[in-house]
DNA sequence: TTGAAAGCGGTACCAA
DNA sequence: TTGGTACCGCTTTCAA
């Protein structure tokens, strides 16, 4: 059996109070007395229960992340992140793949308050965002990453979705695309909407219209890119629009798919952008040119942003957005004439 | 507050032992009380403490995931089976990213117990087996997955890399190749052992020797993967060799790049095989033939046999060995003449 | 059936 | 300085 403060105690021939009060460094005990009772707990092994130590009321030192999916790479690097800066400041990460269900939101939610995280850090959509206000008024800190509710007073980290698509513009446009479409996700993933907008308003301060049915919105698997890229680009040349935004990289290795399908050669025929620069980026044929997000930072900071917020209570929520980068790879060049 | 089973008992004028039979649907409850009981704790919004639980020595519901680096797609898409098994049958998962080294393991491994989880899962390797040790003598189930260690008395689940080297090899025999090269991993890594000792053992059996300069033990990255892949094919295309065994997809990437760095093409210059089919595999260009691991049904087994563990305990100590497969995509034809 | 009470392993207040 | 002790929220035994 594990060793109990008890154990320790008693073959230490101290109280229990006694060894508590040398774990947390507090009260007033004699130097001998405390070097006999780290010896003892040397000793024995001793790990306390971190348990016992959360029923009464300290912390768990365990923090739940939601995201859509783990196994989404762009997810898993961030669940990267955010388990790194969590570590270095002694938390645990349970990680909660919601696949975008509300139904499992709530449960996954549900669950981790039972089980008493110290907070949570959202990444993951939701349709309900009623869903969250039972855990404010618990007072269970909450953050978020990557996702935004506007009209919920919590620490945010995004990139700045607008700017982004303002990059992606910019680069087709110095190019000399006139003639482009889009890849969006779903219209109620706010950042893929911010994208979309950031890239339009572009088009448009450069004199260029995007009509109606150039911009499709995709499920968030590689298949629907493709379906979809295949209907934008099987058409004739002059009909088919010669670059891609899409908003994520999995859209985007959807599009590079459907090009080869139908026999047009990237970047020659047309030219694709993605958005994330995860890992998918840098492997595709071609590399592929996409948005940056820096997602290593973004991860500590918003681990930052909750410990600071279970440490000290009550302190402005802020919404930090940092700034995308292009990455300029292989994906894209100029327009065929 | 959060209400508490006293807030329960007093709302609905029992006793608190009342409330916890209904819980667990032990005891003889009458059943007005039963359904009074539960009107009350749907009023109150009630949620059970799992700290509080655990502290009475019943399960905390929570198991621990040890994996070399959940952002690399293969443990991701590991950690993303094992979520799921885990969450049908009611378990939450804490993720540490162990990077391989030792001393995390140990920190994490420290960690875990002293949150009490129930059970771990181990698809990381270490250098020093007894560190598990304590685990056993405290009885913490664990059980492994994607990795072994053979002198250890749990439960594993990995796929039979030795058939999975032999697949890979039969495909290029096959194809015509008999110049031939690999890309391992460390050596001190069971499981691409093994994949080299299918490999090697199924070209023996065909008379071909592979000179020992052709066998590379690379890093898990992409990069090392290239570096080795160039030393190995900057040669004259009679002194290089015509396919190239990669031990896990991410190498095989590597391989795939030196070739581009090269001049070369894939698979007319030389054919890439790649082993786990990830999703990197399939995004590749071109698309990676390659030996799948069945990750799901992995990850659902090894929860299995984890839970199982833990509710009857002392069973006999199984090795789970599943089969796997070759998909063939683009990476690998007949060699050049 | 029902409930009082003794833990589980710590924390923290307070008296000695 | 020390140690006794009342919780924390829940489970379980046992007497009523």
């Amino acid at each position: 059996m594990k060793a109990t403060i008890y154990d320790v105690a008693r073959e230490a021939g101290v109280s229990i109070a006694a060894v508590s009060q040398v774990m947390n460094g507090k009260g007033k005990i004699s130097e001998e007395r405390r070097a006999e009772i780290l010896k003892v707990m040397e000793k024995l092994n001793y790990q306390p229960s971190v348990i016992a130590s959360a029923l009464t009321g300290k912390k768990t030192y365990t923090l739940g992340l939601l995201v859509p999916d783990i196994s989404n790479p762009f997810f898993a690097e961030i669940a990267r992140a955010v388990e790194d800066q969590g570590h270095n400041l002694g938390y645990s990460l349970v990680i909660c793949s919601t696949d975008n269900k509300d139904e499992r939101v709530e449960r996954y939610l549900s669950l981790l308050q039972q089980k008493s995280v110290d907070g949570m850090i959202i990444g993951t959509g939701m349709d309900n965002k009623e869903m969250l206000t039972p855990l404010m008024e618990r007072s269970i800190p909450v953050v978020m990453i990557a996702r935004e509710m506007p009209d919920l007073a919590v620490h945010t980290v995004v990139v700045d979705d607008f700017v982004g698509g303002k990059l992606a513009a910019e680069h087709l446009l110095k190019l000399g695309h006139v003639n482009m479409a889009i890849l969006a996700e779903h219209t109620k993933v706010t950042s893929s909407r911010e994208r979309v907008r950031g890239f339009m308003s572009t088009l448009t301060e450069a004199g260029i219209q995007l009509p109606e049915e150039r911009v499709r919105n995709c499920r968030y698997t590689v298949e629907d890119g493709k379906r979809q890229a295949i209907e934008l680009l099987e058409k004739s040349a002059a009909a088919r629009p010669t670059a891609l935004f899409c908003c994520n990289d999995m859209l985007a290795i959807g599009a590079l798919q459907a090009a080869k399908q139908l026999k047009l050669r990237v970047p020659e025929d047309i030219s694709v952008i993605g958005f994330d620069n995860t890992i998918l980026a840098s492997v595709t044929d071609p590399p592929l040119t996409t948005i940056a997000q820096p997602i290593e930072p973004m991860g500590k900071h918003v681990v930052d942003l909750l410990i600071l917020e279970l440490k000290k209570k009550s302190q402005a929520k802020q919404r930090v957005v940092m700034r995308p980068e292009l990455i300029i790879r292989q994906s894209t060049t100029v327009p065929a004439k």
